[in-house]
DNA sequence: AGAATAGTGTCTGTGAGACAGTATGGT
DNA sequence: ACCATACTGTCTCACAGACACTATTCT
């Protein structure tokens, strides 16, 4: 048998376990996902890095989203582990994909391309921007804002806005404000400043 | 820099990867998993092993529960990498934790346990059991019989009676069958056995 | 007054859930 | 005749989607 103890912690070859994340974020009404261009390839690629010893996945992706791009305090969500033998020339590497939802305020350095247009990427990035994307719609259509995009106090209007963008198109106002208000807290109304009635703000209701 | 080309693949000390398998299974009307107890430690766990050079993390699954426990032919499904530093006193080790659902006569040598009763196993595999049924009650409570438990056709009788065992608790006649039938194809009628109207047998439909 | 934005009343359709009924077989 | 199982008619409730209407502010 091959499975006493110690032996496989020593002796079996081990793969580099690397994180790749895919930074999403909304910038100019569209979903947005920040790609790099580094020496390595001529192709753009997500930001990762290799898993080192006594981190955590979270922490590794921490660390690669400061080192290269400036970006501080996120809290990535775990998407797959891609593995597929032949995925990265230089070794043996699988990497766990990530995502990372931020504000387009605090993308530091990372140059963003709408998703839509993130295509040709190195290695199987491209999957992991779909991956990401997915996940995101599928969280905003049944919650709002779960990723804390917005400032909060915010109206149903930019609500709806934001929604929009990560979506990819524009709800009706009033079935949005119907679906969305049971998980707000109405916190006042707006002081004033431009034309029309003064709208009510909200906070997401944490309690759910 | 860190990030020349082959440093990091040669140089940085890389995690052992393991796989761990939830093995889900309905049994005695009751969704159940299948445990072992090696000789590493006194808890029950759930069968795994270490990612060997040249192999993807399902082969690494299906090898494990062939060798481990002579199932053949699953589609493991992955749910999480578990990651925490000191989750394994052996070593550095991070395990993938999958989902592979099998009929209950294809569970080979592995004893069953009902999920609800499979607490105080070895390292985080709690959580991975908890992970596993969360999954394929999401799952169940969608689309009919997803992973294809009940040999077909099947009479709406006999899955709903899945289905129950799987959610834990059994659903109205009626209002499971109107919630099923568009995802159903009727092939027949039942031959006759026992008494009553002989039942309407079906399909599941593929397209989607 | 008119434009602009916020919010509501209400109709329609759909689908879950529940109750009671009908249909078809065995004993 | 009676029971057991399969299936259907129909009522209620809730909610999404859509249209038209009211409300409140600025210019």
């Amino acid at each position: 048998m091959a499975d006493r103890k110690g032996k496989q912690l020593t002796d079996y070859p081990r793969p580099s376990v690397a994180v790749d994340t895919a930074v999403l974020t909304v910038a100019h009404g569209q979903l947005c996902v920040g790609l790099l261009t580094d020496g390595r390839s001529p192709k753009r690629r997500l930001p990762g890095t290799f898993l080192h010893e006594g981190e955590t996945l979270a922490d590794a992706v921490r660390r690669s989203l400061r080192e290269k791009a400036g970006i501080e305090g996120v809290e990535p969500v775990q998407l797959h582990v891609f593995d597929a033998p032949g995925r990265d020339t230089r070794g043996w590497v699988i990497t766990v994909a990530n995502l990372a939802t931020v504000r387009a305020d605090a993308v530091g350095s990372l140059p963003l391309i709408p998703v839509g247009d993130a295509a040709g990427l190195d290695f199987d990035h491209d999957d992991i921007v779909k991956l990401a994307a997915m996940r995101l719609r599928a969280d905003y259509s049944e919650h709002p804002d779960p990723a804390g995009l917005l400032t909060q106090p915010f109206k149903i209007g930019q609500l709806r806005e934001l929604h929009a963008a990560v979506a990819g198109e524009l709800s009706q106002p009033d079935t949005f404000r119907r679906r969305m208000l049971p998980r707000l807290s109405a916190v006042g109304i707006e002081r004033r400043g431009s034309v029309g009635k003064p709208a009510a703000l909200f906070r997401r209701i944490t309690i759910d």
